[in-house]
DNA sequence: TAGATTGTTAATCGATTAACAATC
DNA sequence: TAGATTGTTAATCGATTAACAATC
């Protein structure tokens, strides 16, 4: 689509944004300038006129910004709007989690099917919706064409899920493997969860406090 | 303890490290080059060596790095070798979740207690432990010192939680909440795991391809 | 010794912060 | 109009990459 010189740093603070835009437009708050932003959101009144301004310019010298107005804005540059239609592969423990916890319907994602290899699963409910046998993704991406996986599985069988799910139209992975998609398949959306690197990065700090 | 010079980007690429050294010991690799590591890993050569630097010559000139002694090194740094003493606040759908599928004592971490607020999952095993009512955790905390909590409960009442957790000792997050730690206790440890911020980024990139 | 590869310094690149003119 | 605050350019800072002398 457009606006792909916009940087990393930048994206990745957008949600942080669109959450305490969403807070103070819950709590009556019209307008806000960028000095009172950053004290609420700890980064600099500097950085986050360059930040939004990436995308237009939606304040007003001499007012700052709307509250509801850029609350919006945001909303519509992250695609909360979106209905991706979305498969899950993996429903242990994880899976199930990510599932039943994750309001993928308030950001843009529509939750489909859930898929596991272990037949015993099968036909189990989560979030109201039966967990299938992976033998039946085939047929079910044929029908239903998800563009987004999000994947909850064993690593060592990753490769293999990827590449059929590419093959089958999937543009988009949020990925809780240590797979690493991006690097084979340059071409689709990528959002890595490492929860496991996250965790040793804590045992990193706790140990050089 | 040492080492605070060291920024945060390559901290954060430790655990790449750590994962792929492990990958090559366990394939009974015994020696690597920055090159090589470059091609397998897809950092440069160049930030391969400044990063391992930053922590002491693991090398050798003319040979590389031994694999096991710089995975063991690294291991070191990350103090995956610790057992901090962790306790689990919230046991919903994700901190099980957690508690069930992470390894903690593969990086540095002991999970000692589960609590949640809710009295009907009380007694409830998750990885042989018992859940327990938040109301005990006061006495939990005076009698086994925990170090490190995992906050896996609704971002509404993180900070009444955490002002108790800090005040009993604790001085590190692994924080699944919005709430800002960071900002409130700037001498603790925290981690934060913004799954929701990740799924917002995910479909930024997907709108954005 | 010759070849390889590190450790480290210097150059480049990108992101953040500061400053200020434009303007509501 | 005067005051406030943005949008945007310039300055700074930090991180990455390139280069090469040191050395195994």
């Amino acid at each position: 689509m457009a606006k792909n010189d916009v940087s990393l740093s930048v994206i990745k603070r957008l949600p942080r944004y669109y959450r305490f835009l969403g807070e103070m437009k819950k709590a009556g708050l019209q307008r806000i300038s960028s000095s009172e932003l950053s004290k609420r959101m700890g980064f600099t009144a500097s950085q986050i006129r360059q930040d939004l301004n990436c995308f237009g310019g939606f304040g007003q010298q001499g007012y700052g910004y709307n509250v509801s107005q850029l609350y919006a804005e945001i909303g519509k540059i992250l695609g909360v709007n979106k209905k991706a239609k979305t498969v899950l592969i993996g429903a242990g423990n994880l899976g199930r989690a990510v599932a039943a916890h994750m309001s993928f319907e308030e950001r843009g994602f529509n939750l489909i099917g859930i898929f596991d290899r272990n037949e015993a699963l099968a036909g189990q409910l989560v979030r109201g919706l039966p967990i299938r046998h992976i033998g039946g993704l085939y047929d079910f991406c044929r029908e239903n064409a998800p563009t987004v996986a999000v994947l909850c599985i064993p690593s060592d069988n990753a490769a293999e899920v990827t590449e059929e799910l590419v093959r089958l139209g999937v543009k988009g992975f949020w990925n809780f493997t240590h797979y690493d998609i991006a690097a084979n398949y340059p071409g689709v959306a990528v959002e890595n969860v490492h929860l496991s690197d996250s965790l040793m990065t804590l045992s990193y700090h706790l140990n050089n406090l």
